[in-house]
DNA sequence: GAGTGGTCTAGACCACGAG
DNA sequence: TCGTGGTCTAGACCACTCA
């Protein structure tokens, strides 16, 4: 038996495939897509739900709902092909940071192996396109590990070059959760949005974690490649 | 202003992290919290899937809901660490597969790089943890190359070893969007659970896809691992 | 101010699980 | 059968955007 929620889903993302609403325009408001399909405003509203996840319809609230125009995606990029000049993002993101020293919160203790209280510098990212910010980053470093270099349009990381050299090791982490309250305001999408919550631990030669990031992507217009290549002899990287 | 349903999962959590809640035990039934919370039970259940996101709940339709075991979360491995014995999750869950020969579907012509309509191998795998599944996944390799080889546990990956060493890229996306409606059926997870999903396409020395890999993985008990290492001279292998 | 989406309510009814 | 969660309704009220 479908569920009234996806019938009306599919139908309305055949009427975007087919071209009978194109991207970019809007769509009828909830209230009159409701009537059109005899439903209730909620069960509406989580068909468009359904939509928004896979990217092809954006919610703006108070305006409308409009149809997103293709490849509209931003790509975090992980892996090795993220390591040459550390950019994470494509360059055309703004990105700002503030930087702070704060002492471990317990959650981040056991990730960056480090004693409790002991200080960290904390800096907070958040990757803008025009006005609307598209993503937001927490990434800690022991104190006095922090760089003061700039940071270049669409990196995600604090690394000086000196550091790099030493580098051994990057485990990325990806899961998919709701936003926190916080993360919904900041990231302004709605909070009933998956994001992709992404952690990235790197470790250098003497196993000891230089860097932490806490990456969350909004799940609509977001998703993170990782790329491997291989050796001659057929053996993986290790 | 703080949401309700941010509130109450705060609360909730709170209860559970300072082990009012203990891992395993029933939570009171929506209804009676929705009472204790003063509000309706549609704002109740949307703390409750907050809780259910993180990991931290799990809803058993007709049963009750259940404060989740810590360290209940199954792993995918990406990038080089899994490209060994090819194991994408760990051994002890039971993997079933099915195999079918499909034209290509208009959405696989572009990811593999074939001619519309030619044949492919498709197989279906389920990964179970006991009775429950677990994870989903779609493979399809072009028609000829598919192996007889049996299929080891914790493996998603059809490739027999003489093709292995033409490996030359492997590149996974992942996003997270809701499930499908038969996705959620055959996972039995809620359709309003966000899930992993994760597009692998493994490439060999000419270019030519040999493997691609549709994996859907439900958000509340699963996430997505790569790790990347480096070489002594401080490069990213490439 | 008019119209939009976002939150929340107080129910009804259905589907599932266990005894 | 009974109690549970899942779906859906028909509203009310608030927050936001734009003319």
């Amino acid at each position: 038996m479908p569920s009234r929620r996806h019938a009306i889903a599919d139908d309305l993302r055949h009427q975007i495939s087919s071209g009978h609403f194109k991207p970019g325009e809007r769509l009828p408001s909830e209230a009159q897509l409701a009537t059109r399909y005899t439903v209730s405003t909620s069960t509406l509203r989580s068909a468009l739900a359904l939509l928004q996840s896979e990217g092809l319809v954006e919610k703006i609230h108070g305006n409308g709902n409009f149809v997103c125009r293709p490849l509209h995606k931003i790509t975090y990029t992980g892996g090795a092909a993220a390591l040459g000049p550390w950019t994470a993002f494509s360059a055309h993101l703004q990105m700002t940071a503030r930087t702070t020293n704060v002492e471990a919160p317990s959650h981040l203790t056991t990730l960056l192996n480090v004693p409790p209280r002991s200080l960290l510098t904390e800096i907070l990212f958040i990757a803008h396109e025009g006005k609307t910010p598209h993503s937001l980053a927490h990434i800690y470093v022991p104190h006095g590990l922090a760089p003061a270099t700039p940071h270049l349009p669409g990196q995600i990381a604090v690394l000086p070059a000196c550091h790099r050299l030493l580098l051994a090791e990057v485990q990325e982490r990806v899961s998919a959760r709701l936003p926190t309250e916080e993360e919904a305001t900041t990231l302004r999408i709605s909070p009933s949005l998956a994001v992709l919550a992404l952690t990235r631990v790197t470790t250098d030669a003497t196993g000891r974690v230089i860097e932490a990031a806490l990456l969350v992507l909004p799940g609509d217009r977001a998703d993170a490649l990782f790329t491997t290549r291989m050796t001659e002899d057929g053996n993986s990287k290790k």
